[in-house]
Order: structure tokens, then sequence, then C-alpha cells
DNA sequence: CGCCATACGTCAGAAAAAGTCACCTATCAG
DNA sequence: CTGATAGGTGACTTTTTCTGACGTATGGCG
């Protein structure tokens, strides 16, 4: 059993101060004051139980103990930058994994995606189209954007971004056709409601949140991916009902109506991480996505 | 400017954990739970921005970050406690010079040598004999015995061994030849008082403590140092005044008595380092030193 | 196939380390 | 001599670290 090393922190200081040749200007780079410096030599000349500077009035010099232990200490500090420096180098150069619902991709990301690449340059993002179930999700991932709803899987980190609401859309021409604007739920009892097969009960949730009855909805036609189910209402097909966010786009431009509005739903938009190890950049993602989430909203 | 290193504490437990291929058996090569070791990994990879470790349920296996981190922070330690080690060695093994009035040396020091070497083995004594006047006493050795009185230089380090207590010593012989057993102090006044000439006020302070007239001593024979002072005493010559420690063996061998006792001065007998720095050497030599004292004064 | 043993992660509170601030001394230049 | 500079020190405060008890995930074993 190896006798323990000495304080770190003490050899630390001892190093920048032989390098520096004197206590007033190790503090300045270790940021300390020059007693925290003082103190830290003093306690490791005590523990080595040998004397590593001469004091000679106004300045320190080295003792042949000192000298040997300065150039090892150097050598050894300065790996250790270095390798440090090194992986905190590549953590920040490595690519960003960021899994995303390919609906969300398309119809928010996407058009977004200049802004956030010219907001956070050091992120070098990399989109990676995925689709629920989210259970194993963030293999492979740095991060995942998705909606669901608590509880999280424990060994996730979740980021919050905003809350899922869903509506009712319409394009402006079948409004028209259908006389929607200023109607009530009801008149979605005569529509055509389109749906996706991945979400069937999407319009009953929202039902029952209008007050109408779920079971007097008639679904129509079911389609692969919300994707698709928002093509076919910009299309003119019918009445999709689609998360607000994918939307916003759409609505902001004109290409679809949203006539009774959106109503929140238990899900969350969330981004969430593997590692149980809060990352800068995930920690930074997360925050320009839910500005980004919020300006949607607001617009 | 370059960015700080991480903590040094996290990169040792990260460097320990990585050795061992667990956090428990790091744990405890670093003395502390693996809760602490736990949060230090944490702290590294987050500091890092870097997952070091996978997480594979019972155990952990090295990341490429963390396989490149382990083998530049081994190497680093493992050079930081060799010459640590080494310097700590050198330290200890280095002889320990102690500076050491001439008559103490002779009369006290040298007959327990044999037992101060079995009890410190690794000190490596080296005795230095010296003489008064001390201010300079410190140079070029590791520590002093003297007797004295504050204040003591400010840069020297002093452990306390025993008050200085003095009194009057003659050889058996001479105490019959004058009858003194049983007088009082007053039978000095008539007697040839020995005494060095490096100390000539040694009587008279003794003669005030107590209770005799100063004036009325009349000094004889004045020897240069106090070793030739007790040996006439021992001789037979006269009456010696010499602090209690260097007559202990003669009055535990009968070669001297002291009819009248010993009396505390204003002085004691100190070990004294030259270094701000308390040693774990100088520490130990002052231990054995005062319980010596000690023992002297009871014996 | 549930159970126990093992290993790691986490949190609140306790303990220890490190830092600060203000003051002291010693040296050196002018 | 005096002021400026550099280091040391001690009481106090702040920050970090550690602990101890608990939770969770995994894998061997009856």
């Amino acid at each position: 059993m190896p006798r323990p090393l000495p304080s770190l922190n003490a050899l630390h200081a001892f190093e920048a101060v032989a390098r520096l040749g004197s206590v007033n200007r190790a503090a300045a780079e270790l940021h300390v004051t020059h007693g925290a410096v003082s103190r830290h030599i003093r306690a490791l000349e005590e523990e080595l139980g040998t004397a590593l500077f001469q004091r000679q009035g106004r300045g320190l010099a080295l003792t042949a103990a000192g000298q040997r232990l300065r150039d090892t200490s150097t050598a050894a500090f300065t790996q250790l930058r270095e390798v440090c420096e090194a992986l905190r180098q590549d953590a920040t150069l490595a690519p960003f994994v960021l899994g995303c619902p390919v609906s969300l991709l398309a119809r928010w990301m996407i058009p977004r995606l200049e802004r956030l690449m010219a907001d956070l340059p050091e992120l070098s993002l990399h989109l990676r189209p995925q689709e629920a179930p989210f259970d194993h999700a963030l293999t492979g991932l740095d991060a995942a954007v998705l909606a669901g709803e608590p509880p999280w899987p424990a060994t996730w980190q979740v980021h919050p971004l905003a809350r899922e609401r869903v509506g009712p859309v319409v394009s402006p021409s079948f409004a028209q056709t259908y006389a929607l604007p200023g109607s009530g739920p009801q008149a979605l009892l005569e529509l055509p409601l389109l749906h996706t097969l991945s979400r069937p009960q999407a319009w009953s949730s929202w039902a029952q949140r209008v007050g109408l009855s779920p079971g007097t909805l008639r679904l129509g036609q079911g389609y692969p991916h919300l994707y698709h189910l928002i093509e076919a209402a910009v299309a003119g097909r019918g009445v999709a009902i689609a998360p607000r966010q994918l939307v916003a786009d759409d609505l902001a431009s004109g290409r679809l109506m949203a006539p009774w509005g959106f109503q929140d739903t238990t899900a969350q938009w969330v981004l969430a991480t593997p590692s149980r190890v809060p990352s800068e950049r995930s920690a930074a993602l997360a925050a320009w996505l839910q500005a980004e989430f919020a300006g949607a909203a607001q617009a």
C-alpha cells in the first residue's frame, strides 16, 4: 500500500509558484490570494518533510528538493492539462446527434435549422429522424425531442420544452366550403375527420376536452403519419387534428386555419438525454428549443 | 490563458476507478466512500463534457475518451507519487543535525545516545557541539537544544522541554568534610563557590531565590565551561552551581550531592528549529527529549 | 422466477478543506 | 528613512467534499 499522495491542490500551487518564481504571480494564475498559496506551500513542505523553497527576504528560491519536484510536477500537470483540453475539444467538436420525430422534423425543425445552426454554431447538429415508440429512443443519440408524458424513464435527463396543445386544422378553402369560421365544435360531427393510425385516440381526447361526446365523432380517412395527415388537411381533404407546433408555420402563412383553437393535452414536448450527467450542449439546445417553442406559441 | 484544469481530486478518483475497474475498489484505495468517488466521476464527466464510463448495470466500462484520460492520468499520478515518495525518503534518511551545548552533550546527551538511537532509529542523528551565544545558533542545523528565555527569535520554532532548575552541588566527600548535610544555605557563605566565566550571575540569582543577600557570597575559582565546573565539584574542589539535568546522572550515581536542592530559573530548555514549518522529525525528537528531561527530574 | 447479493447513483446534512481579509515582518530602491 | 513590494500568519467565512442511509439495476442461485 503506497503512502498516499500529498494534497494535489498543494502540488498544483507549488508547481505554479515554482514555475513563476513568485507566490503572488502563482496566486494570480490560480485566481486566489497569495495567502491561500502560501498555506499550500507550507502544507506541502510539512507533508514531504522537507523544505522546497529557501526564503530569502523578498523572494523565494527553490531548494534541490524543490527543483526535483518542480520538474516532475510541471510535466505531470502539463500532461493532464493537455489531455483534458483535447477531450474537451473533441467533446465540443463531435457531432451532436439529435433524434426527432419525422413530422416535427419536416414541419418545424427544418425550417428553423438555419437559425439554429447560426445560434449554436459549435454544436454541429446531426438530425436523426425517428418514430415512436421511444422506449429505446435514446440509444446512439446525444438527445431526442419527443412528446410524451411522465413518468419518464429514470435513466433519462429531461428538459421540458412546452406543453403539447392539439386542435383541428383545415385549409382555408375547406373552411369556406363548409362555412366553418364562427361555427362551434359541433360542426365537426358532419365532417370527414382525418386521423393518424398511430394516434387513434387523438380525436376522442380532444372531443372530451371541448365537451363533445367522443362517441358521436365519425373518423374518416386514416394516415400512417402525422405528416401525411397535415398534408391532407392542407390539400383540403378534411379536418386534421394536429399539435400546435407542427402547424404553426402553416397557420402563420395562411395555408391552414384552426377555427376552434387548441387544447392542452397531458403530454409535453421535451428534450431528453440518455445520460444522467447534465451536459452543457444539451442544456444550450434545450434553452434554444424552449425559446423557439414559446415564440411559436405567441405567433 | 489556458482553461483551468478540472478538479485534481476528481481526476485522481477517476484514475483509481479506471485502473481498478470499480468505484468501490477505488473508494477503498482512496479511503473514502463510493458515494464520494461517484460524485467525482460525475463532476469530471460534466466538466469535460463527455462520458468517461459506460454504465452497464452492475459495472463500468471505459469509453474511448475514458481510456485516453486513464492512460495519461495514470502516468501523471504515478510520476507525482514516485517523486513525492523519493523526496520523503530522502528527507527521512538525511542526517538530522542537532546542535547541543558541550556541557549538556557530555553530561546528559551522550549517556542517553544509545537509547535515543534505539527509540528513533530513522532519525540518523548527528550531534554538533555548540556554545552560546545562540544568536545564529541554528544556521546549518536541523535543530538545537539550548537553555534560554523568551522572547525567542521570530524565525524559530520552539518546542519547550523543561524549566531550567539550578542548584549547588558538591561531592560526597566534600559534603562530609564541611558537614553540609542538614545545614542551611548560610553554610555557603564560608565555602569556595566555583563558577563559570560564562555565567557569572548564576550564584547571585540563586542566592536571591533562596533568600540570601547576593553581596555576601564570595566567588572562588572560575572555569571556562560548565563542564569543567561540574568536574571540579566531582573532584571535591568546592561547591558548583549547575543545572539539574547536567548533574542528574551524578546525583543518581552518588558522585555528587545537592544538599540545598534546586531552584527554578527564568530560563527554559528548549528544542529550537530554524524553520517555520513544523517537522515530524523535530517534533518526535522534542517529544523524546521532553520525556527524558521529565524522567531525569523524577529520578 | 422470485430472492438475495452486489454495485452504482443520489440526496441531505455534517465535516473538512480552502480561501479571504487584515495585519505583520523583512527587504530593497531611492 | 521611507515607501513599495513580497511573503507569512491567524481568525473567520465560504466552499467543497464526505458521509450515511437509501434507491435502483443487474445477475447468480436455489
